[in-house]
DNA sequence: TCGATGGCTGCGAACGTTTGCATCGTAACC
DNA sequence: GGTTACGATGCAAACGTTCGCAGCCATCGA
C-alpha cells in the first residue's frame, strides 16, 4: 500500500505537503504542488479513509436504511444516493432492515459510528431510531418529524392530479386503497385526497383499511372497493393496483370500463401487465440524490447549528395510460 | 465519543484488556472480562472502525459492485450480500457503475483501500477491474476468471430443465433470444442449451443473435423467432419474454397456444404479467449471502494463500406457469 | 542595511485502536 | 522453600493521516 510518505519521498517533500497538496492545494506553491500530484499520479496513491478519518474526524461514509432493497422503490432511491454521493466522493454503506424496526434501530446505532450522517428512508421506528444515532446528522425521506430535515414525495399534489383526473373523465365517486397503518406516505396520502375533494367538491372519496403495500393487497381490497359502488379506485402503490385488476377481472369485471384503477410509483410493472395502469409518477432517483445532497450540507455545517427544520417536497407527474376511462353511461355500478 | 479509555477507566483497567475483552474474550480471566462488558454496555461504547482499522489492517467493511441497482435481479443480490454482511458484522458499501466500465474500474479502484474485499457482481471490464483491486481479495458473481473464487448461476442445468420440460410438451424446435453480446450468463446459457440439445438428441435449438437485456429486446425478436419456425422460445431473462409476447399478441398470434415461451430469472414481473410465465428461477438473495461468505472467508485467510480457485454454481428451478403449452400441432410426444 | 511581514514548508502530536513485549503474581513441581 | 512456568495484565509503539505551530527565506518598506 502507497502511503503518503511515499508520495513525499518521490516528490521530495514533506508528508505535511502532500497531505495539504492535496486536500487544500491552494496552500501549497503551484510548482510544489504539482511535483506532488505528479508523484501521487504515478505511484497510484489513494489516501487511507480510516486514517483522514480517524484524524479529521470524517469517515468520508454517508449511510442508506431502507426497508427492503428488493423493492423497486426503495432500489430506485437507493441508486439515486449512490449516484449522488460517488459524485461527491463519498462511500455509501446500504442497510435493508427487512421492514424490521428493531432491526432499523440497531443497524442505526451500528452505523452512525462509522458514518458522518444518515439517510433514513420510510423509517419504520423512527423515533428510537433517530435517538439511537446520537448527534449524527440525519436526513429523513418520505417521513417527517420536528427539526429534522427530510424530503418528501409530494403526495398532497399527487392526489390532487389524480382526482382531478378522474373527475374529468366524469368519475364521482373514488375509492382509495390504502398501504401500511403506520405508513407516514399512506397518512400524506389521505391528507391529500380530502383536500383535493373538499377542492373539487362534486367528488366523493371513500377511503379503505390498511393493506399490505403488495399484490397480494390489492387483491384482498377488491371486493370492497366493488361494495362502495365507487367508478373509480386509486391504490397506495402499483402493486397493489395490479392486484387490484387481478381480482377484479376474476370477478368478471373490465379494467376500464367497470371500474377505473389508478396506481401510484410507476414501478416498471405498471406499463407491463394489462392493461397498463395510469400511475403517479415520482423520480425516485431525484429522491435519493437530493437526500444525499441536503445530508451533505448537513455534514459540512458546524456542528452547533444543527441546520434548519426543512420538508422539501418533490413533483409528482401524472401518468395516463389505459386503466383509467370514463365511467359506464349508467352512473355508478350496480354489484 | 465514548472510547477504550473511558471504557477502561470504568472499569478499573487498562485499555489493553478492554480491547482483549472484547476482541478476544478467551484471553482475559472471566471476572475481569465481565467487569469490561458491563462497562461497556453501560457507557454504549461502539469500538471506532475506522481506528481498530487503520491499526488491525482491516476495515470490517465488504464492497459490493453491482451494473444497476434498479434491476431487480442485481437488488435481490443485493439484499442478500447484505443481510448476510450484518449478520458478520461487517458494513458494505454499494456501488452502482451504471453498466458502465469506466465507471467500474474507477469504482473499483476508490473502494478497494477502504475495505476488506469485493464482490463484483456481472462485471463488465473484469480484466482491469481485477487489475484495478490490487491483492485485495475478490468474488465474482456470474462470471469467471482463471484463478478467482467465483458464485454463479447454474444456467447450464437451468437450459436443461427448460429443454426438458418444452421436450415433454412436445416441442422439437426451440429457439434461444440471447442478452448482452459480452455478458458471461448469455454465453454459459448457449453453451448449456447446446449441451442439452445433444443430450435430448431429437430437439434442436435455434440461436438468436445479441438482444439488450429489456422489454425492447424482446420486441425486436419476436419476428425473427417467428421466422425460425420454431414452437417455444427460451428468452435471456423475464423481460425479454415480456417483450417477446407483447409483440408476438400484437402480430395475432397466441402465446401459449401457438408458440410457447420460457422466461429466466423469475423477477417478479414474470407471475404478474398475462399470460404469467415459465421461467427458471434462481435464489438471488442465496447467491449474494453465499458471495459474500465465500469473500470473508478469502478475507481471514492468510494472504500468500491467495485462496483456490472455485466456482460454486447455485442451483436452478424450473417453475412452470402458462405461458407454455403442447404446441398446436402435435399432441403429447410420440417418436 | 536592517527589521518586519508573510508565504511555504517541515516538525511532531494527536485521532482510537490493536498487539508484541515486559511485568507481575501465583500455582505447580521437585 | 526455591525455582519454574504460565496466565493475566499493563506499557508503549504503531497504523496513515491531519493540523497547529514554528521555522525559514525572500520580499518589501524604512
Amino acid at each position: 500500500m502507497v502511503t503518503v510518505h511515499d508520495v513525499a519521498r518521490a516528490a521530495g517533500v514533506s508528508i505535511s505537503t502532500v497531505s495539504r497538496a492535496l486536500a487544500s492545494p491552494e496552500r501549497v506553491a503551484a510548482p510544489t504542488r504539482e511535483r506532488v500530484t505528479a508523484a501521487a499520479r504515478e505511484l497510484g496513491y489513494r489516501p487511507n479513509r480510516a486514517a483522514s478519518g480517524l484524524r479529521a474526524g470524517r469517515t468520508g461514509a454517508l449511510g442508506l436504511v431502507v426497508p427492503d432493497l428488493a423493492n423497486p422503490y426503495f432500489a430506485a432511491v437507493a441508486k439515486g444516493a449512490q449516484a449522488r454521493a460517488r459524485e461527491r466522493g463519498l462511500g455509501l454503506f446500504v442497510v435493508d432492515t427487512e421492514e424490521d424496526p428493531r432491526l432499523e434501530v440497531e443497524s442505526v446505532s451500528g452505523l452512525a459510528p462509522q458514518t458522518d450522517g444518515l439517510v433514513l428512508c420510510s423509517p419504520r421506528a423512527v423515533d428510537r431510531s433517530v435517538e439511537a444515532l446520537g448527534r449524527r446528522p440525519v436526513v429523513l425521506v418520505n417521513h417527517h418529524v420536528a427539526g429534522l430535515t427530510s424530503v418528501v414525495v409530494d403526495h398532497a399534489t399527487g392526489m390532487l392530479r389524480a382526482l382531478e383526473h378522474l373527475r374529468a373523465l366524469g368519475h364521482r365517486r373514488v375509492a382509495y386503497v390504502g398501504g401500511p397503518e403506520r405508513s407516514w406516505s399512506d397518512a400524506r396520502r389521505r391528507e391529500g385526497l380530502a383536500a383535493a375533494a373538499e377542492r373539487l367538491d362534486d367528488v366523493e372519496v371513500v377511503e379503505l383499511g390498511a393493506f399490505r403495500p403488495q399484490v397480494s393487497g390489492g387483491r384482498a381490497a377488491a371486493d370492497l372497493v366493488v361494495a362502495t359502488g365507487a367508478t373509480a379506485v386509486v391504490a397506495f402503490n402499483d402493486l397493489v393496483a395490479v392486484g387490484l385488476v387481478e381480482r377484479l377481472r376474476a370477478r368478471g369485471l373490465d379494467v376500464p370500463a367497470d371500474l377505473s384503477v389508478v396506481g401510484c410509483d410507476d414501478a416498471y410493472v405498471a406499463e407491463l401487465v394489462t392493461p397498463p395502469l395510469t400511475t403517479l409518477r415520482s423520480d425516485l432517483a431525484d429522491v435519493g440524490r437530493v437526500a444525499v445532497d441536503r445530508l451533505s450540507a448537513l455534514v459540512g455545517a458546524p456542528p452547533a447549528a444543527g441546520g434548519p427544520e426543512t420538508e422539501e417536497a418533490r413533483a409528482v407527474e401524472l401518468v395516463v395510460r389505459s386503466s383509467t376511462a370514463p365511467p359506464r353511461s349508467t352512473g355508478p355500478s350496480s354489484p
